[in-house]
DNA sequence: AAATTAAATGCAACTAAGTCGCATTTAATA
DNA sequence: TATTAAATGCGACTTAGTTGCATTTAATTT
């Protein structure tokens, strides 16, 4: 995966693309400081290179972070403006627009929880 | 409309929602900070509030700043993740979730231009 | 209309996610 | 194994956005 891309794989690449691969929902810096072996500069090189190669896509949250993953099969993300939470809805919502590449769809709004309690 | 929501009328209030209102696309504090007679303190706190109070909404783009604006009928909005512009989508791409209240929706990948110009 | 008071503002200091320069280490190739 | 270009770690830096506090302003009371 790193390889076809014609990027070198060391050890720390390797270990960011199996964190996300293995995630169930977009990743943060912070989601994942304490589970890297990697400094954060090497970090924040390493998906910004992903992206470049559209190995990895990513969007930024209610929270001011940067939030990445691997997208399999293309599905939008859900913010909550209360929570913050984040999550994958199954619903494939795929349009195509003319002329533009989709490469993330964010929604953001109340999740069902939290419009319960407004 | 400012007052609708139970808040007090202030200049700075006004100068916010009438810019915000005439703008075509999201504006970013940096977009319009000469055009602004108030404080950037001012400007952030006024923004927060009217989210919370449904005014206004917005969304964090590329460049790491956050963009508001009035919703006035539920588009989307492309993200070009090349040169960063922002385009208010025409097709109306509503759809409803159930249980789950949409603010808006941001859609990123490469504008027409910058498919091109891979 | 002046007095009162709670809220809004400006200013300057601060916070923190993300970036950059540079010395050191590591991966790829000869 | 030697070579070299690329990747990493560390610490300093940047900057959008936040916060504390003194001052001003809007709304209400008398």
């Amino acid at each position: 995966m790193i390889k076809e891309k014609g990027l070198s794989y060391t050890q720390a690449r390797e270990e960011l693309i199996d964190l996300l691969l293995h995630a169930s929902t977009p990743l943060s810096y912070d989601n994942i400081k304490n589970s890297l072996s990697m400094d954060k500069a090497t970090f924040y090189r390493n998906t910004a290179l992903f992206e470049a190669a559209e190995i990895i896509s990513s969007f930024e949250s209610n929270d001011k972070k940067r939030y990445y993953f691997i997208e399999q099969n293309l599905h939008p993300h859900f913010i909550c403006t209360n929570c913050n939470s984040i999550e994958c809805l199954k619903e494939d919502i795929i349009y195509a627009l003319n002329g533009y590449k989709i490469e993330s769809i964010t929604i953001k709004g109340l999740c069902p929880r939290c419009q319960k309690n407004e």
